[in-house]
DNA sequence: CCGACTTTGTGCGTCGGTTCACAAAGGGAT
DNA sequence: ATCCCTTTGTGAACCGACGCACAAAGTCGG
């Protein structure tokens, strides 16, 4: 029952973005700020899927995602689609973030230019150990843990950086969702235990190191034992 | 011509493990490697994937692809199935890691202790700078990049870390992939252009920042704008 | 030795994502 | 104004992945 206007695939023309597209479309923005200091004013999609690393099908249908942007027989005009990809991704408000934890990887993320640049604004760091609380980090002060919640408050923090050891993740997780924040970068390796409503995104070291590791095996396996016996060897 | 034995899905009983199967793998290990501290000798696959943050029948078609070592009634041994992932994904062995590029990400995933634990050892860091060539860091000397080839022959380094400065980053890639490495995490933001036979795998702050912010903005409307108009607005 | 109970392993329907391939659309030249 | 050439936007087939739900398999108590 409810009909449900006759749409194949999921989402209609309306606002739904496939995820896989806007994992993409953050790849595509860096291309283009690239091609637009180098002075292009237009690219194809031809040119621009090269340059993200992807096929053109694939970025043709990303794009068509957001609007038709584009001149048939021409291309996109590099601004102009720099301006919609950035305002889709909510790039031209600046978003206040707070990194937790600042041992030797909060502290290269703090000092980290690369998102100041565009849309992110690093607002706060806040460390448990008191060695650490006072000292001055790439021109921010450390704060003590025990002000999170007035600091994501009185800050407007939106975003937070966990990069607390492992044992304390889950613990600074729940105060930082308690104080209604949804949108979680996770360093630590652990599963983060979150309500539905609330956003995380895992960036973890070793899980990549042990995925190469897999298929570097599985080279040397295919060279040496070569696929003689490697197929059910029993 | 070659009558293919009939499998329906791609791969067979073999050994051709779904990526996102070996992608999850390492999230299994680190679970049971918690029970196993905490002296749980077994586990179903209810608990087991509850910890690892995934579905049950998700977990058991996952495991189902290593072979048959669940005991049906039971659930799985502990440390049979640690075993049991830790060969498969190669772990077994330990992997030389070279990082190249010692700025503050360099240093901290120089010093982080999460990934030598188990397989993986960094044998190498190397930079351009004089400056920092020489220095210690976490009990290792930091070497010219000049050095790259011959260190990595000599260390039988298979697996590079990149975290270079952006403009560096394909020129090393490059090297790095002449000099017979064919796995290579990358944590500078740009598109890494590699043969086919290498793997690279990226890791990239911004992009997940902004890929955070884009729900975030969607949360922002959604409560704002209202369910009104946002669907289908004609 | 049997029967009830638990838990695995998997067949199958479904869904999102990728790719091909082409019609529609626009620009520029004559 | 018309024709040709380029490039977009998308219909449709394909492919891998997910999750339900259940039969097969094994345990444990009596």
């Amino acid at each position: 029952m409810m009909p449900r206007p006759p749409k194949g695939p999921s989402l209609s023309r309306d606002r739904g973005i496939p995820e896989a597209t806007v994992a993409r479309l953050p790849l595509y923005l860096r291309a283009l700020n690239g091609m637009a200091e180098r002075g292009t004013t237009t690219v194809s999609s031809e040119d621009l899927a090269a340059a993200a690393g992807v096929n053109s099908a694939k970025l043709r249908k990303d794009l068509s995602h957001l609007g038709s942007y584009g001149t048939r027989g021409v291309g996109y005009d590099v601004e102009y689609l720099i301006y919609q990809i950035s305002r889709e991704l909510g790039l031209t408000q600046d978003w206040a973030v707070a990194i937790v934890g600042v041992g030797n990887l909060g502290r290269a993320l703090a000092n980290y230019g690369g998102f100041v640049s565009r849309g992110f604004r690093v607002a706060a760091l806040l460390d448990a150990d008191p060695e650490v609380v006072g000292d001055d980090i790439a021109g921010l002060n450390v704060e003590h843990i025990d002000e999170l919640e007035t600091v994501i408050k009185r800050r407007g923090v939106s975003i937070v950086v966990l990069a607390t050891p492992a044992g304390a993740a889950q613990k600074v997780c729940d105060r930082v969702i308690a104080a209604g924040v949804t949108s979680i970068l996770n360093f630590a390796p652990v599963v983060l235990a979150v309500p539905d409503s609330v956003d995380v995104r895992k960036v973890d070291l070793s899980i990549e190191l042990q995925i190469l590791a897999f298929h570097e095996q599985r080279k040397a396996d295919r060279e040496s034992g070569g696929p003689l016996m490697a197929v059910d060897s029993q």
